[in-house]
This record gives structure tokens, C-alpha cells and sequence, in this order.
DNA sequence: CGCAAACTTGATGTTGCTCAAGCTAGGTGG
DNA sequence: CCACCTAGCTTGAGCAACATCAAGTTTGCG
């Protein structure tokens, strides 16, 4: 596993990771050094809940989802995680989730012991963990208030939104790739994959949205899938 | 304002302080020193969504609920915070959720300019800060599964059991007293006011808990209730 | 070209919401 | 001290949104 870090353009790996976002060179080459590359092929487990939690990971290339099973098998996904955003460093022991590939996916694997000194002797590093923590805490307290208080619609509509934001695809930017599943989608927005599918039939019939092929989808309102998402779709929903 | 911080008993102050927990004691009282009491009645508003986040506020006792609109009023609680807890540090430039006191609380007050100087000056505070919003992650993962997979039943066990895990009253600990109302707990589980009370009545009627006063509730059989809260409750709900 | 998995569509069912009416308790003024 | 009054809680009846169950249909892969 050290003979991937070293076999890769190193000079590339290091501006590549966020997670030295805003450190100088020489702090981002301490934190490269620890690390090792990983790729996962679409479907396969990272790692799951319940695993010891050695590691953190950063999302190079591709899309993870996370979730949370309940006995029964119900499941929440609790985020998808395209390149820049880490995994693992909330979990202490455990992971609490289980991180599975959407895409192909590299991943930079950090190993918690070292990533934890690297703490104390990088300085300004814990403030970049601490920012990278914090638009995670944001983004889940708008998801919280998407599945307790929104309706299909409105869940559906905020998810093409922000599918939509974060494709940097520059040019085409209205027509958005997902990769995931109806019910990747399903168990992201608390609904089934039904309600999933009916729903985005019903924005397709409004002329709000096109849908190519399952995984293309074409914006072609944002403004009315905006309303929608703030709950002022008042009319014809 | 800074005639409070003086008033107080300064000694006291810095071990209540949980954001300076595990840094020395020169350390926690460079944090003090740039904190301010702060209290407020029960219902008060601390700061709403949409103010610019100037301040950084712990919780030294009492309860508050943070909360996010939809425009037509539609709520979701996406926490309620008691003693040792931190808010509005994720907040950038502007608060995304309102703090509301649930009881009359005791906040102390950083600003936020003082505290970004800290977090470069004391050498371990940032990995404290980094600790106290992985937390707040891990309860929003756990609230994202209750909120899109749970119903009813599962939801309510989960809350009290929750409830009962915060009271460190030490002695008679299944006699849990509830601050918040009916309807705090509806938009914190993502139900009505309606549904709160009749699924409350219902585990009253099978004799998991006892309803002294809305207020005051005795868990009877915390087994039972933990085997609905995990979604396990497959006879009788 | 065939097959399986994923997606869509339809019919029916159930949970929890809405609307509406009592009930209870705490606070206030006579 | 007691009666009133209001806010919050509980209970009830009906309904709507979404889940469930069950076919079809499309897609992509071997």
C-alpha cells in the first residue's frame, strides 16, 4: 500500500486534496505522506457500520454514498460524497455508517493515529478539519428539515437542485448526471422508489424537468424546481 | 456587557466552560476572558436564521432549541442543546437556524473574531472544537435516520430514550422530566402535536411509560422502549 | 438476441395529517 | 379563596399522501 503512494505523480496527489486546502506545500506534503490510494469499483463497501475505524478517507474521484440500516433493513442514506469531502473522522471507535461506492471511486485512505498527530504538528490543520466538520453539520440540518418537514415533491425537487449545483460541469449545466439509483434516491429522501419515480413523471409532464434516460435528467425550470423546494409550489403540485 | 463577565466568579467559570475541556488552565482562561454571560427567559429568542453570525454561544444550563423555517412555517427542531454544548460555530457569515431558550438558560458568549484568534493561539483548541461539532454530526446522522425511516412509535421511544440518557440526575433516573412542549417535540420528530400526544397516550396504555404531567414521564420498561426505538418492536405497536 | 435488473405505472391499503371538539392545569383578578 | 380564562394537551372522525403489492416496460450487459 505505500508502493501506490509513491508509484503516483506525487506533485498532482498533494493540490489534489482538499484536505490540505489553504496549507502552505510543506504541511500538504506531510499530510500526502501518510496516505495511500484506494479504488473501489461501483457497489463495493469501503467500509461498514459497526467496522474499527482506523481510517479517515477523502473522496479523490467518483461518488460514495453513506447510510445507516435499521434491523429490519430500512435504510437512511445520510449523504453522497463526490471528490473533495472526507469520510470517518466524526467516528472515534466506530464507524456509525457504512460508506459504499456509487461510482467508481479513489479515495485517499489517512490512518487515524498518524492523521492525529499530524494535528498537533501541522498548524492551521485542525481548522481545516474543523470547516471541512461544519459544512457537513450544515448540509445535515437542511437534510433534516427535507425529511421531516417536506413533502415528495419538494424532497424531489431539492435533490435535482443540488445535484445540479454540484456538477461543475461548466458548459451544459442544466443537463445533470446522476449516478445513483431510484432507490439510492429513495433512501436518501426518505420515500420509496415509487414515489420517487411517479414524482419525477409528474415534473416531466409539467415541462419542469426532461428525462432522457433514467440516469440524465434536464432541468429545464430551475425556477419553478426552486419554488418547489422552498414549499411555494403552491399551485398545481 | 463586559461588567457581567467581571461579576462573575471567575474560577467557577472556566471549568464550566466545556469548550476549554482538556486544555490547561492558562489555555481555558484565554477563552474565558473573551466570553460573556449572557441569560435568557424561557421562549426568548438568542439569535434567528438570517442574522449575521457574530458570536459563538455554550450552553452553561437550561435549554435551547435550534430550529429552521419553511416559508409557509413549516418547522423542524434540528436540536435541542443543554449544558456543555456549542452553537453557531458552524455559521459563517450568517446563522442558519434560530436559537430559541426552551428554559431559562445561561449562555457564554464568544465573538467570533476573538475566538478565530484562539484557534490559531492555543495550541489543542481547535481539536476541542473539531470534538464538539463531530458530535453535533453524529446526532444529525442518527436524527436523518429516525426522520426518513422510522414511524411514529419508533420515533417517540427513540426521544425518550434520548431524554432519559441526558438526565444526569444520579438517583430515581427513569422519572424523566420533559421541558419542551408537545409541539417542540412534533417538529423535532418530524410529526404533529396530534400524533405526539396519541402515541404517547398508547405507550402509556401498554404500560412502557406513566404520564404523570405532560411534563413528567416515568419510563416504565426502557427495554421495551429501546426495542422500538431500534424498529423491533414487531408485536402489539 | 436473451436475460436480469432497474425503472415505471397501476390498484389498493394504511399511517399519520387535518379539522374539530373536549379536557386539564396554571395563572389572574374579583 | 375561588371562579374564570387561556394555552396547551388529549381525543375523535374523516381524509390525503405516500406505502405496498403487483404488473408491465425499458435498459444494459453477456
Amino acid at each position: 500500500m505505500y508502493a501506490q503512494a509513491v508509484a503516483a505523480p506525487k506533485v498532482v496527489d498533494f493540490t489534489a486534496f482538499a484536505i490540505c486546502h489553504g496549507l502552505g506545500r510543506q504541511a500538504a506534503s506531510h499530510v500526502a505522506a501518510i496516505s495511500t490510494r484506494v479504488t473501489c469499483t461501483a457497489g463495493r463497501t469501503v467500509f461498514a457500520e459497526g467496522d474499527a475505524a482506523d481510517s479517515v478517507y477523502e473522496v479523490v474521484r467518483g461518488m460514495l454514498k453513506l447510510y445507516k440500516l435499521l434491523p429490519d433493513g430500512r435504510r437512511q442514506i445520510t449523504g453522497f460524497l463526490s471528490a473533495g469531502h472526507l469520510l470517518g473522522l466524526a467516528d472515534d471507535d466506530l464507524y456509525l455508517y457504512t460508506a459504499e461506492a456509487v461510482t467508481e471511486v479513489t479515495l485517499c485512505r489517512y490512518t487515524r493515529s498518524r492523521l492525529d498527530r499530524l494535528i498537533d504538528e501541522v498548524p492551521g490543520f485542525a481548522r481545516v478539519l474543523l470547516a471541512a466538520t461544519s459544512d457537513e453539520l450544515r448540509a445535515a440540518q437542511d437534510q433534516m428539515l427535507l425529511l421531516g418537514r417536506k413533502d415528495a415533491m419538494e424532497k424531489i425537487a431539492s435533490f435535482l437542485l443540488m445535484m445540479g449545483e454540484r456538477q461543475t460541469t461548466g458548459e451544459a449545466a442544466d443537463e445533470i448526471h446522476v449516478p445513483m439509483g431510484r432507490s439510492d434516491i429513495a433512501d436518501y429522501l426518505g420515500l420509496t422508489t415509487e414515489t420517487v419515480s411517479r414524482t419525477l413523471t409528474k415534473l416531466k409532464s409539467q415541462g419542469s424537468i426532461a428525462l432522457h434516460a433514467p440516469a440524465r435528467i434536464r432541468l429545464q425550470d430551475r425556477d419553478r424546481l426552486a419554488e418547489l423546494a422552498a414549499g411555494e409550489g403552491d399551485d398545481g403540485r
